[in-house]
DNA sequence: TTCAAAATTGCAAGTATATTGCAGTTTTAA
DNA sequence: TTAAAACTGCAATATACTTGCAATTTTGAA
């Protein structure tokens, strides 16, 4: 995608979060959008380099994305939380996530879907499920 | 199970994986022998009370019994690490967990296998998934 | 365009979680 | 019984995340 759309598309989602277009929102969001992997508030700020905003705003904002649903928590077993685009997703269910275990990259998964886990026991409602796999990408393995 | 079934598959367990039966592995592998689902260290140490290990210990304690496979790391969203017996796991996949969004309880679905996944791109490795579910309890829906 | 309320931000301090060095203690096996 | 190996506690350190507050930016209405 060209910056430019980027840079629109960005606008665009914040607006119909009812979200202010602000600087920072803006940034965090264009880099989301730009990378569509999930990326953690450190992982941000180096990429942003001086242009970066605070920490506290970058989590502060990370938040507010999150509560308005333009993205989410990605289900991954690192230290630090990683924060991604909450498209390529049902209601249900988020795209599974490969984490090599050679290098520690992850990789989206975006066109493998598991079906939903039956059989809850009685009087538990489902609402969403979130799959990890873990094994060797194609460069370690 | 009685406390002194519990106390005699604690060390067992130790002494098949080539540990010692100390004090403090045997109180924790005990703890997590008792409640049978995934504990983080302040659990521990808030139940073991007066008697429990200092932290540095559960940490280095727990990570011992992952390497030797006696335990792993469930993979919840809780900031803390949680771990659990690595009992009703098989090689590809441990049994998902469901963590209520009402009271914030984690259960155990031991029963609940889903199939594994497939297509992964070419050159990929599969290890094993693990599979998370978010939804409400009996006692919050 | 102007301007004040509301939203957002940076900075610094604070909290929660996990790791490490090291000296001393416990466990094991011979 | 004893010495090596395994384990432990304490205190310091590292990392991830949160919060209070004063200052700045954004927005929408005038
Ligand atoms: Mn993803
Ligand atoms: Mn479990
Ligand atoms: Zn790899
Ligand atoms: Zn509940």
């Amino acid at each position: 995608m060209k910056k430019s759309d980027i840079s629109h598309k960005a606008k665009d989602l914040l607006r119909s979060a009812n979200l202010n277009c602000t600087r920072s929102q803006i940034l965090i969001l264009e880099k989301l959008l730009q990378v569509s992997r999930p990326l953690s508030r450190d992982e941000i700020i180096k990429t942003l380099g001086k242009s970066s905003p605070d920490q506290a705003t970058v989590y502060r904002v990370l938040k507010r994305f999150c509560e308005k649903g333009i993205i989410h928590k990605a289900y991954l077993q690192s230290r630090a939380w990683k924060y991604e685009l909450a498209h390529n997703c049902t209601e249900t269910q988020c795209h599974p996530h490969f984490t090599c275990t050679g290098c520690g990259k992850t990789f989206c998964l975006k066109n493998s879907f598991l079906p939903l886990i039956k059989n809850l026991e009685k009087g538990f409602v489902f609402h969403r499920q979130q799959v990890r796999v873990e094994g060797l990408c194609s460069m370690c393995s």
